[in-house]
RNA sequence: AGAUCCGUAGCUCAGCCUGGUUAGAGCACUACACUGAUAAUGUAGGGGUCAGCAGUUCAAAUCUGCUCGGGUCUACCA
């Protein structure tokens, strides 16, 4: 950042009077040469379909920056224009760029976080039509799924059960149907007052039969090739809601919750058997136990196996029941056996054990490995009618090895009931243990449980008398012997997010698509992908795909996309010939269905209603592929049975996935439009979507790939391949179309509040996005959402940030955009002129457009490496520093000093390049201010044949206006005018007090031509008249020597210290020797080594005598001296400032002439006179009068000095 | 539990990939200047154990490991 300057009170262009100092901009002037032809003809994208443009003579000009005034006005103008749907028009026929929208829900009102990953994607869109490729946006929406259903059942007031029963199930999807858009206007509106351009007109909505038929079509697909099936898994069940839950429902917030729960340490009593007699023989004794510790009692009746680690080491231990204090032998891990008895228990007298002992006694008598223990018998723990080994049908009261088993808590043994946890169906279908089910769907107790029947193994019903029946549970064991420990423990149990009851691990029928088959695919299509960030894609993502699972398809809901699976009935209880000759069809079409439909017509299990032919029978029946429609189809099977739906729907985001395929209606139509826009260059959502609709997309993808090709080969081959007529070969297929859904992904992550919390409705703590747009603008908005912080990492977001993008960034762009319009008004500057090529212009005008051209490669760059945060940062920084700053303020003068000249032209061409440079460079981050004020200078000048500016094209760099030693010595004037500059702060001299010179040393030739080439700017910044400068050689500098330590470090290792040491005692002589004679030898420890000049690097420290002042290799020493000739025009030059406010209260205007009265003050009277000419010009004064006693007038003060002055406007 | 990101001034963030000896900006604060960009602007100042510990190295904000704290995602187990 700039650490310079405050204003130059000074004359520059116009002739001064004042003999010290060559006026500086004189230095810069350049005489009118032959036109030449503009220098960068600037073509818009399209200038045949643009007709007539609003001309202007004059900028308009503001009273002040209003952000929101500036977004609605622009925003009437996009709208009147049309001009979202020309920026995509103009580029018919260019290159494609593909972006996909993530479907929103609109059932939910958008907040704040929205607003950055609708940025973003827009931006991107934005920047890349403006780099030439057309880029279609279509909108979306998602439609399917609970939340939509629970709103509904809370709006209705009913709940599940209810459905069916007191609303039919057909006014149900009808009321989801009508609610999923209930906000679908704020969505409209938020997406219109933030700029964001998509096309919202021909949205692709997952509830439209269209779209449900592409998902029928890929999941024909996937079931033909064997990778859609039916399975049982142990799912999340609440048995209050009386439906499965997904895991994305159980991560809701609050779903996890800290409760106490009555464990038990079971013991299951070993059988004696060949396989056992080991532990028997050890124990020397009948009573040996398994101990396994469960937090849910209630699945004991349930039991089946008991599952031990392989590799674990076990205990069998000689103890006591702490309840029954009956002699026991226990089996438990060894790591664990701390948990439960106490050192000082170990091997203790068991003779001497009496109830009242507090120290159980124990002895181990002998350990082993898991591995020992498998296949080992156990006595079933609670044996009741209900659950015969006969009823699991398996072999079950095993000992089973397990690797999820850890030692960390428990004993080390975990109690397996296959129906209750996933582990365990998993481990006990691999040892064929068998099944028992003792809970029902209501969450209780079956029959046939002894006392334990029909009890609810939670308090679903709200029942204030509730007995615990787990507690119940331990209670018998703890009697029966079969208790080791019981206790309350407080642990993280998932809770329905609904019903704030806890889940069950429940057995369900799902339908599952076997995306494990298609893994390595998808691991290697990964390392295509280009994440930003990039970790997200090796880290998250990368796992997440290393250890997939199938995805579990099904959901028994209501209003989603129905499964178009049939099949045949089969008993309740099916026995192997019955599954054996079920038969089953999945739809994959409309048509299909319905010619399916006419045989059932024909075999007589639908009856075409009355009034209707079979046609429309038919069609009626096909009309809305929702339920309930679907599920009164009856269909027909081969063998001539009826068949009927699987009642499943499918999980919405296989809706969201399947959306490069079913936005277009592939493959059914639109297959050309299918093939040019698949897969997608770019998408963009938060990074809580990695493992959802990231996923399901490159899943999808992965697993479509071939059906696709097979599609897409029926299309003619120039659609594939344009240009070419061959054959498109298997490779070409492959070529363009991997079996991959999008090419470049950015995640962004989470918006907080600004204290870094979660932003909830319970905390009240969310941003509305209308009230900040309306309060800032969406400019202000984005770019503060996009310059904050990089996309990807979680925003604390905060209205005073936005505050803060508001004046910096946008208040100074107006302020230069106000101060261009103001002069260029006032001398009628329209770029009529032609465009004077930068050789031609003075130095601080190639400078700043070196700079402008530098920024634009560096945004190019971010822009094209989705950094976004950079490029705008960028901007600023050229802004601030740069342009207003220095350029601006530097070149204020030659804006409104002066005749229309060729020096005026220079810097009204060059402040109006940045302008419009800048306004394009922002395009993509600010849509409305860019285009705000690229039609305020292209209204007058018609530079560029565009009605917006996001009709343009993205400004590229002109190598040939890029040179880096300009820049290297403009920063060097910077550093140096900011040091004189706080040197004279140091020693409180007023900028307009002139002082004579200044000393820069400089070490080597190079550094003096640099600043030579900018000494006048520098004197100028500064006031200061003359700059010496003193060569290396002159011994009065006082020099400062260290170790270049990049350059020695390698050489020197570990003597690095020493040297630096010794550097660092180094006398000036000694510096003087080495900068002679190139080298120098040290000796370290006595060994000599050679450091060469380049090893080390030289500063001048100080000038003995002299205020100094240093910046990296930079010094300045200042004169501070002032001599009464230099006061006097320091006087001068207050008086002029003094004159020059009341002009300003008198409200003259620029270029009024006055009339100026002085008293002659004799401490005045030299500096009047000899500055007469200097003051005269300055402000438009003709003479100066001396008067002795002036009527009245205004008392000012000048240096102290009190006078009276006189100021009249002339006639 | 696993993965990942983050931790630098009161606040928001650069710097870290590629280690180099005075760690930078903006905001806020304090003081001052400017007063023809003026509801603007500039200058200066104070303010940091670079979360902590250990390691590698001549040298660590920067590389490695561990710990702590925060966020997110995933999993959830007796």
């Amino acid at each position: 950042m700039p650490t310079h300057a405050s204003r130059r009170p000074y004359p520059c262009q116009d002739s001064s009077p004042l003999p010290a100092r060559k006026p500086i901009i004189g230095r810069f002037f350049v005489n009118s040469r032959p036109q030449q032809p503009a220098h960068r003809p600037l073509q818009p994208p399209n200038p045949v379909k643009i007709n007539a443009l609003y001309m202007a003579t004059k900028y308009k000009e503001y009273q002040q920056l209003n952000l929101p005034a500036i977004s609605q006005d622009i925003l009437a103008k996009w709208e009147a224009e049309r001009a979202f749907e020309k920026s995509v028009e103009f580029r018919e026929g260019a290159s494609p760029f593909v972006f996909y929208e993530g479907p929103p829900s609109a059932n939910g009102l958008p907040g704040i976080h929205h607003v950055i990953s609708r940025t973003l994607k827009d931006l991107v869109c934005r920047y890349k039509t403006m780099k030439g490729f057309q880029v279609k946006r279509k909108g979306g929406w998602d439609t399917h799924g609970l939340p939509v259903e629970l709103q509904v059942e809370k709006m209705l007031g009913i709940t599940k059960e209810d459905i069916g029963k007191k609303i039919s199930i057909a006014e149900y999807n009808e009321t989801c149907r009508r609610e999923v858009l209930k906000y679908k206007d704020k969505w409209d509106e938020l997406t219109r007052r933030m700029g964001y351009w998509v096309d919202l007109k021909n949205p692709y909505i997952t509830f439209e039969n269209n779209y449900i038929e592409t998902l029928w079509w890929i999941l024909a697909q996937l079931y033909k090739k064997g990778l859609l099936y039916e399975s049982i898994s142990i799912q999340p069940y609440s048995p209050a809601a009386g439906t499965g839950l997904s895991s994305h429902e159980l991560n809701q917030p609050g779903c996890y919750k800290d409760v106490k729960d009555t464990t038990v340490v079971a013991m299951f009593k070993a059988v004696r058997n060949a396989k056992s007699e080991f532990l028997f023989r050890l124990a020397e004794s009948n009573d040996i136990y398994f101990m396994a510790w469960t937090t849910t009692p209630w699945t004991l009746p349930s039991n089946l196996g008991l599952t031990v680690g392989p590799r674990i080491d076990y205990a069998l231990v000689k103890t006591f029941n702490p309840y029954t204090h009956l002699p026991v032998n226990v089996i438990l891990a060894k790591a664990l056996i701390g948990k439960y008895f106490k050192p000082e228990g170990e091997s203790a007298d068991f003779a001497a054990f009496t109830p009242e002992s507090k120290i159980l006694p124990w002895k181990i008598l002998g350990e082993f490995k898991g591995s020992n223990l498998e296949e080992l018998r156990y006595e079933q723990l609670l044996p009741f009618e209900a659950n015969s080994p006969e009823k699991a049908g398996g072999d079950p009261f095993r000992v089973l090895l397990g690797d999820f088993v850890t030692t960390e808590d428990g004993t080390g043994i975990v109690h397996t009931a296959t129906a209750f946890g996933a582990d365990d169906y998993r481990v006990g279908q691999k040892y064929n243990i068998g099944i028992l089910i003792m809970v029902d769907k209501q969450g209780k107790f079956v029959d046939g449980l002894g006392e334990f029947s029909n009890r609810y193994v939670k308090n679903y019903k709200d029942d204030p008398n509730y007995v615990d029946v787990n507690v119940d549970i331990c209670v018998r064991l703890k009697k029966d012997n079969q208790a080791f420990r019981i206790e309350k423990y407080e642990h993280t149990y998932p809770h329905c997010w609904r019903t704030d009851k806890p889940v069950l691990y429940y057995p369900l029928d799902a339908w599952f698509i076997r995306t494990t088959a298609l893994k390595d695919r998808m691991v290697e299509l990964n390392k295509t992908i280009n994440w930003k960030p990039k970790s997200t894609g090796e880290g998250r993502f990368g796992n997440w795909l290393e250890n997939m699972v199938d995805w579990n398809l099904s959901r028994s809901r209501y209003w989603g996309t129905p499964l178009p699976v049939w099949r045949t009935e089969v008993p309740e209880t099916p026995t192997e010939a019955d599954l054996s000759a079920r038969e089953e069809l999945c739809i994959g079409s409309i048509a299909e269905l319905q010619a399916a439909l006419k045989a059932s017509i024909k075999a007589g299990f639908m009856k075409p209603t009355t009034g209707l032919t079979e046609q429309g029978y038919v069609e009626k029946l096909t009309a809305d592929l929702h339920k309930p429609y679907v599920d009164d189809i009856v269909l027909v099977s081969k063998t001539g049975r009826p068949m009927k739906r699987v009642a499943d729907l499918i999980d919405v985001w296989f809706d969201s996935g399947a959306m490069p395929y079913a936005q277009w209606h592939f493959p059914f139509e639109n297959q050309e439009t299918f093939a040019q826009n698949y897969p997608a260059d770019f998408i963009a959502e938060g990074v809580d979507q990695t493992r959802g609709w990231f996923y399901t997309l490159h899943a999808i993808a992965a697993l479509l790939k071939e059906s696709v090709h097979e599609e897409l080969q029926k299309l003619p081959p120039a659609i594939l391949q344009p240009g070419s007529r061959g054959p498109v070969t298997a490779a070409d297929l492959d070529k363009k179309y991997p079996g991959l859904a999008y090419k470049t992904v950015v995640s962004n992550g989470l918006v907080l509040d600004k204290n870094g919390n979660k932003m909830s409705k319970r905390l009240g703590n969310v941003v509305d996005p209308f009230d900040t747009i309306g309060k800032f603008g969406a400019d202000a908005t984005r770019w503060y959402l996009i310059t904050n912080a990089s996309p990807w990492e979680s925003m604390k977001f905060d209205l005073d940030g936005i505050k803060e993008v508001q004046r910096k960034f946008f208040g100074t762009l107006y302020n230069t955009y106000q101060f261009f319009a103001l002069y260029a008004n006032v001398d009628g500057f329209t770029f009529a002129e032609a465009y004077v090529p930068p050789a031609e212009r003075p130095e601080i005008d190639r400078w700043i457009l070196s700079s402008l051209n530098s920024l634009v490669t560096k945004v190019n760059a971010a822009l094209d490496d989705y950094e976004p945060t950079l490029a705008g940062r960028l901007m600023e920084d050229f802004l601030d520093e740069h342009l207003s700053n220095w350029y601006v303020r530097l070149c204020r003068r030659r804006f409104w000093k002066g005749d229309y000249s060729q020096d005026k032209i220079c810097a009204y061409q060059t402040l109006y390049e940045c302008l419009e440079t800048l306004s394009r460079l922002m395009a993509p981050i600010s849509p409305f201010f860019a285009d705000w004020l690229f039609v305020n200078l292209n209204e007058v000048t018609g530079r560029i044949k565009a009605a917006s500016v996001h009709h343009t094209d993205f400004p590229t760099a002109d190598a040939d206006f890029i040179d880096l030693p300009l820049e290297e010595r403009m920063q060097l004037a910077q550093d140096a005018s900011s040091l004189i500059l706080s040197l004279r702060k140091k020693v409180n001299i007023k900028v307009r007090q002139p002082l004579q010179k200044v000393l820069i040393p400089v070490l080597n030739p190079d550094m003096k031509h640099q600043l030579e080439k900018v000494e006048d700017l520098i004197k100028a910044e500064v006031n200061v008249k003359g700059i010496e400068y003193l060569n290396g050689d002159n011994s009065f500098i006082k020099k400062k020597i260290k170790p270049n330590f990049i350059a020695l470090g390698k050489k020197l290792g570990a003597k690095m210290k020493a040297v630096s040491a010794a550097l660092a005692e180094f006398s000036q002589e000694n510096i003087a020797k080495l900068e002679k004679e190139g080298d120098i030898t040290l000796f370290i420890d006595k060994e000599p080594i050679i450091l060469s000049i380049q090893e080390v690097d030289i500063t001048s420290e100080d000038i003995p005598g002299w205020v100094v002042a240093n910046k990296n290799a930079l010094t300045v020493a200042l004169d501070v001296t002032v001599t009464p000739e230099l006061a006097q025009e320091g006087n001068a030059r207050e008086f002029v400032n003094r004159i020059q406010k009341i002009r300003k209260d008198n409200g003259y205007e620029l270029t009024d002439r006055i009339l100026v009265k002085v008293a002659d003050v004799p401490s005045l009277t030299d500096s009047l006179t000899q500055f007469n000419d200097y003051i005269c010009a300055e402000i438009l004064a003709d003479s100066i009068e001396l008067v002795k006693e002036p009527t009245n007038g205004t008392e000012i003060e000048v240096n102290d000095i009190l006078l009276k002055v006189f100021v009249t406007k002339k006639a």
